[in-house]
DNA sequence: TTGACAATAGACCGATCTGTCTGTACTGTC
DNA sequence: GACAGTACAGACAGATCGGTCTATTGTCAA
């Protein structure tokens, strides 16, 4: 490889982070993953093993980025005002042209294995949503934090989901009622 | 066919919907259908004509039973207590052994074509369940019926989405917020 | 120059998919 | 008893699936 070009292992997870996202896991074989990549299937072979690690791994790049990408989005923002703030990512999200919902709630429906490795990198980020938002409504000094943040994860769930089948409509509804949640 | 048995329709209809909505409609084929209803691959294209069509009508049946099951569980519940009593409803589903999210959330995420005839059925109960809440939040005589008709979609949907991926308690956290919304 | 290594290209395998087809058995009606 | 209608049983076709394999190319270091 030559090293001013972007690795197979990267083309590789890039491309089937885009497709699995796009048409779901099942949806997307192997040959169309390695056509746009434009990788040989040895190469994905050697380097993910199988299908299945293949999605884990572009699952787990794809949170790892998400995590990157809202930290960064709320850098400025002071830590009173996060929880809302979030919700005008979310609403960014959700109208952006490529949004099609959310991607582990895709993993959880297509995979109903529950040892099937993506489930772990969705559990993960799972938790990670909790502590950050247990972390925002605390900063937020709202009356009751733990049951707030857990009202704020249903928010999110639900402009995400219902933004998919509805439009981005549904995510400027969850951010009007979670200005009201944390405002009272 | 015998008039005292179950139509091979019927059968088929059942052991769609319970396969598709346990394991995806990608994941079943036509084969595990025809074994668990115990019918011939002619019959189901005799009546269906192909398996998108029988995707679509199992989740036509689906929708009506859960519209019907809805309306029965909130007869008794006076018009003003019905969009609380919803989420009564929404907790004992989440709840229930073969729980696994919303139907039509799998739909829409799984086939992601826009023309697929089980869109249609979606769509339908899509502006069914926002005419319900409408309706249920008029009578229930808030102040902003309509803005708060949109976010009880939004914490319905995030109540089975959320359930779907990290157990019932959402779906709890979901009518605590339901309560707030419609007390203040 | 040679050899190790990473990557490409693509044939190939067995399994599974949707859908078509032929043939057979049962039931009710004339 | 002949017939139409419905359903079952299962072979078969053509495509696609995940995964293995061999052969070839290009790059870098010794």
């Amino acid at each position: 490889m030559k090293t001013s070009e972007i690795g197979v292992r990267d083309r590789l997870l890039d491309a089937a982070d885009r497709l699995f996202y796009r048409e779901g896991v099942r949806a997307v074989g192997i040959d169309r993953v390695l056509a746009e990549a434009g990788a040989a299937k040895a190469s994905l072979y050697q380097h993910f093993g199988c299908k299945d690690q293949l999605v884990a791994s572009s699952l787990e790049r794809r949170t790892g980025d998400a995590r990157a990408n809202i930290e960064a989005y709320l850098a400025d923002t002071p830590p009173s005002q996060r929880a809302l703030k979030f919700f005008d990512w979310v609403v960014e999200w959700a109208e952006s042209k490529d949004f099609r919902g959310c991607p582990l709630q895709h993993m959880v429906s297509e995979l109903t294995d529950a040892a099937h490795p993506a489930r772990a990198v969705a559990r993960d980020q799972r938790e990670w949503f909790g502590e950050r938002f247990r972390e925002w409504t605390m900063a937020a000094g709202v009356k009751d934090p733990t049951a707030t943040a857990r009202a704020l994860v249903v928010l999110f769930d639900g402009a995400v989901a219902g933004s998919e089948v509805d439009g981005p409509q549904r995510a400027t509804d969850a951010r009007w009622m979670a200005t009201k949640l944390l405002a009272g």
